[in-house]
DNA sequence: AATAAAATATGATTTCAATCATATTTGCGA
DNA sequence: TCGCAAATATGATTGAAATCATATTTTATT
């Protein structure tokens, strides 16, 4: 159920956390416990600054871990708060960083998942920075991120449904995609050639 | 020189590399050897799609690592190009696995690395979710991102150099920045005011 | 000190995605 | 299976950032 390698933390190391919306999870300057993994809900960190501005500086959702980086910190640098009703479950810090410490498959995997999503938030900045609608909805299908409905895949690379809709029919047009049903898309091995060109 | 935990890798493990503008790095599908630090230059990680489409999903400059996740893969899952002269220093994949496992401290650090990068990723993700422009510059600056020159900032945070001169202008007008010197600008502590009316 | 190059800044215009609106299809629960 | 909600899809309009242009100031170079 825990990505790996939180499925190797001791059950006596898991807190079942529950929300209500609004909910605090934690407080920004409180003593860390440990960092989440959230089996449903959603989750805002939000970060006071000098000035007195909030920024929502992360948003977890379903079957994503947050605040893995209070591991190595005293002290939360946000606000954690529940956005509507939440489940999580709590990894206890002290053991996390013990097992890094002293189980060396522990260590090398979380090395190894810490890495992975660097690698695919990294891909997904670079997503990010392609402006057209039309080049970023190809980017993004050529790189498997369409996967479920089109308003998620909308919504995940910063496109209102709409204009997904509108550069999916282009792409269709342009034969660079082929529609495969109602909702469904696919690249042309066409594109390969036309690059080729 | 390397930021940490490299700097604790033995000096028989760092290797100095050159590449020439268009410089090949690394093939995707190739051994992997280490992961790069990036004394100066610009590399472009790239992709070859199934389909045959060339995908870009990172680029890293001045005083960046990129490949961590060759760390734990058998093989590159993308090409390294060097698209401007580049020196690197490429730090041996077996001798970092090798520490991650024997070596606890080197474990805690290069996971605390991992972790903050992630962290610094998302808040930049955040951020690019951001629309408008205006308020996309004001929490850029809050969130502390703007310290060189308003070009480098306005590329970093997706924006053109136009648009960002023109966001300053309206926030000063709005009196959420203070102008405090030609392409210089600071959050007014009114701006915390403003937020509580 | 003179000149060139880069950064800052703002104006005019264009473009393209957001927004608003609406129709159709699909899927789901009563 | 009927009705309703959500997803897909496209049209019309708006708005805001990109683009193109140009002036000024600062910094770097000779």
């Amino acid at each position: 159920m825990l990505p790996k390698p939180f499925d190797l933390i001791p059950t006596k190391a898991h807190h079942p956390r529950r929300f209500d919306k609004n909910g605090l999870v934690f407080r920004q300057g409180g003593k860390t416990r440990g960092l989440f993994f959230v089996i449903d809900g959603c989750i805002e960190l939000r970060r006071f600054t000098e000035a007195g501005q909030t920024i929502t500086i992360h948003r977890a959702r379903s079957s994503e871990t947050f605040a893995e980086a209070s591991l190595f910190s005293q002290t939360y640098h946000c606000d954690g708060i529940a956005t509507c009703e939440s489940n999580l479950v709590e990894l206890d810090r002290s053991i996390i960083l013990e097992k890094i410490q002293n189980d060396p498959n522990f260590a090398l995997a979380i090395a190894k998942r810490f890495a992975q999503q660097n690698q695919y938030y990294r891909r997904k900045l670079e997503l990010l920075a392609i402006k057209s609608a039309e080049d970023r909805i190809y980017t993004a299908i050529v790189d498997g991120l369409f996967t479920g409905k089109i308003k998620a895949f909308a919504t995940d690379i910063g496109l209102t449904h709409e204009a997904v809709y509108r550069g999916l029919a282009k792409l269709v047009d342009k034969s660079l995609l082929i529609k495969t049903g109602r909702g469904k898309y696919a690249p042309t091995t066409t594109a390969k050639n036309l690059l080729l060109i």
